[in-house]
Formats: C-alpha cells, structure tokens, sequence
DNA sequence: GTCTATACTGAGATAGAC
DNA sequence: GTCTATCTCAGTATAGAC
C-alpha cells in the first residue's frame, strides 16, 4: 500500500517514473472526485484522496495548500468537464433528425459516469451553499450551467429548468446507487430505469465498478 | 451560550423546565435538521447540534447512542414530515379545478421550506449511497416517496419520475442558497425564479432566516 | 434528565530530509 | 518532486456527579 501502482485509480503509469506536478495535480484531482463524490467534502479525508492517487498525504496538501483549495480545484475541473462535454454534444452533427441536441446533451450528461465521483461531486458542491468559499464557487459553476442552456443551447427558461431538474434527479440517482441493492440487471427497480432512458444497460456496467471506497 | 434559551434554534421554553426524554428527542432532531442540513453529515458536528438545541453535546450523543444514529433519526423525521404533507395535499380538495394534486403536493414541498433544513438533509442522505447504514437508509427512504407518487397518487413511472426530478432541482436551488449571492427580492436571478413558479416570494421570505450557522 | 470533565482518535497541516 | 515524522486541534464518546 505504499506504492503508487498499488492503489492508484487512475490509469497505469510507469512504476518508477517521476511526474511532472502538473500532471500530478491532474491525477489527484481524478482521484479527489472519486472520493469527494463518495464521502462528501467534510467527509473525504486529504489521506483517502492521496492513496487513491497514490502519493503522501502531505503530498496532496503540498500540491494544493489545502483541502479545501483541493475540492474547489477538483469542483472547477468537474464543471470544466462538464461543459466540454455539453459543448461537444451541441456540436456533433444530428445525424438526419436522429437525435436532437436536447438528446445528445442528456446522454452526454449519463455518460460522465466514466468519470467516477463527477456528478456525485457536483450534487455535494451543490448543497454546500452556506460555506462561504465552496458555496459561493457552487453557485458560480451553477449559474455557468445555466448560462451554457440558455445561451449556447438557446433554451428557454422554462425548457432549461425541466433539463436542469432532469440532471439534478440523475445525479441523485448515482450517489444513492440503487445498485448496491438491487445487484446487476435483473432486480433493478423501475425507479432506476425510469431515470435512465436508454442509457440503463450502460450505467449498469459502469456504476458497479465505482468503489464506495 | 450555555444557557438553552440563548442558542436554541426552536420554539422558546419555559427556562428552567425539565422536559421528557422524548420532548427533548424531538426538539434535538429539529436542530439536527437544521445542522446537518447545512454542513452535511459528515461535516455537522454532535456540538453544534447541541448548541442549536440548547443542550450539552455529551447529552446529544447520550440520547441518540451516535452520531450516525442521531443521523438516521433526523432522515426518518424528515421523511415522515415529507410524506405527510404530501398525503395531506393529497387529500385536500381540488376548490374547483383550481389546485389539481399534482400543484398542491408541488407547493406542499416547497412549503416545507419552513422546517428549516429539511430538504438539504434529505439530499445529502441521496448522496451518501456508499455509506452502508445511511446509504440503505436513503434508498429505502427514496423508494417510499417513489411509492406516493406511483401508488397513492397514482402516475405513471414517467410522470413520477419528472416529479422527482423537479423536487431535486428545488432541493438543489435551496441548497445552493442562491440568495445568498443575490440579495433580496430585487436582484434575484433567472435561475432561481425559474424554480418556483408562483412561491417565490413566500421562499425569498424564509430562506434568508435559515441561518447558515 | 442533564451537566462537567476528560479520554481517545483521526485528520489537516508543517518541518525538514532526500 | 516526494517522502517520513510529527504537531495540533477538533470532535465523538465515556465516566460519573448532581
């Protein structure tokens, strides 16, 4: 358990490499959504996110000053991603009337799940709103969100507010994860499915490989 | 601030009166609603809750066994008073085809904004489905509400579940405290409007008395 | 039924070596 | 760039008095 390879969650990297901090600060953030999205941010410890990545303790805390610059990092790079994402979506072509954006959009957001703790990380920033750092950067990555419906996807409020509640009730779906009980495909409630359309055979490969930690 | 009538954050007692285990039971479960609400599970501490409630932090924990416990008692609490009021919206009368259940069970959840902390604390339970007592809990607590909606109140999965969804959207936007960026009545954004149709007054009245602690 | 005093532990952060 | 050792404090829980 001391060694990087040992433990790390993300991809494998040569064993006796020495990284650049710009590419450790980017592994740890990988490693800090997990934990963030599983525990929380009061609740994942500086310690969990380092042996998920894979360095020191005191490493983690070097790279970013605190635990709480950490989340608002891990918090900024999961909005960035986000919205990438979403814009990507927007982009792509709609292949003969197929699959409108809206569409696009809304699987592009079920999708993120490859990226473990993204949404779970959000939903935690999200409920934060009286801590003043985290809280008013949530908010800000909030409003982003919105602006991205309104004004990029050109949405009206109305139609930005049902795709924002949609969003909300798939990230709750995943930090709940109905999963653990209900097994693989066979038990899962309707409760579950109705929250994927879809998408359902897709999350159900992808969640359980998520680790509670 | 030790004394219980300085700090209490429920209804004023008669200062020097003893009350019932289970008087106290309930008052210290208000408080915890409003604790854990704000600052989440792990993030609440047994003392700030027992400041909230007027009592010593050693008599919180001797009440309710641990933390955890005293958790769990404050999601059920919440979810009764969820599902009650739901049942009473229900069953109030429709006054002329003005306020179909579907609008009186929107606005009952959005009134209960005044037991402060309640929606916050139910989503942060969503969001703790890795954590092996609280997780369970709030599936299981997930899947009664699911229940109302499909089995009392009758929809169909698809409507259940935009129901759902626009509850989590408004537990977001409370959570988020966008009021606290914004100010009063005046320069409320977009967003937030958005997410209560017609009761947004009577939230930007509440909300800003939900002290953050 | 409720408090004060306190034991114990876990976790964030710092110092300093390599 | 990264580690080990360690300080320090906050927070849960226990003991025991009133």
């Amino acid at each position: 358990m001391t060694s990087a390879a040992t433990t790390a969650t993300t991809a494998p990297e040569e064993p006796g490499r020495r990284l650049s901090s710009d590419e450790r600060r980017a592994q740890i953030i990988l490693a800090a959504l997990t934990v963030f999205g599983s525990r929380g941010y009061e609740g994942a410890t500086t310690d969990q996110v380092a042996r998920a990545a894979g360095v020191s303790q005191p490493y983690v805390v070097r790279l970013f000053g605190t635990k709480e610059k950490l989340f608002l990092a891990t918090l900024e790079f999961g909005l960035d991603r986000l919205l990438g994402v979403f814009r990507e979506a927007l982009a792509a072509s709609d292949e003969g009337g197929e699959r409108p954006a809206g569409k696009r959009i809304g699987e592009a957001y079920i999708d993120l799940i490859e990226v473990r703790g993204l949404h779970q990380t959000l939903a935690h920033a999200y409920l934060l709103g009286s801590n003043p750092a985290i809280g008013a950067a949530a908010r800000q990555g909030f409003a982003r969100v919105w602006r991205f419906f309104r004004d990029e996807m050109g949405l009206d409020a109305d139609e930005a507010r049902v795709f924002l509640a949609e969003g909300m009730l798939i990230s709750t779906m995943i930090g709940l994860r109905i999963v653990d009980d209900y097994g693989s495909d066979t038990q899962i409630t309707e409760l579950f499915r109705a929250c994927f359309p879809n998408k359902l055979p897709h999350v159900l490969e992808v969640l359980p490989r998520s680790e509670p930690l």
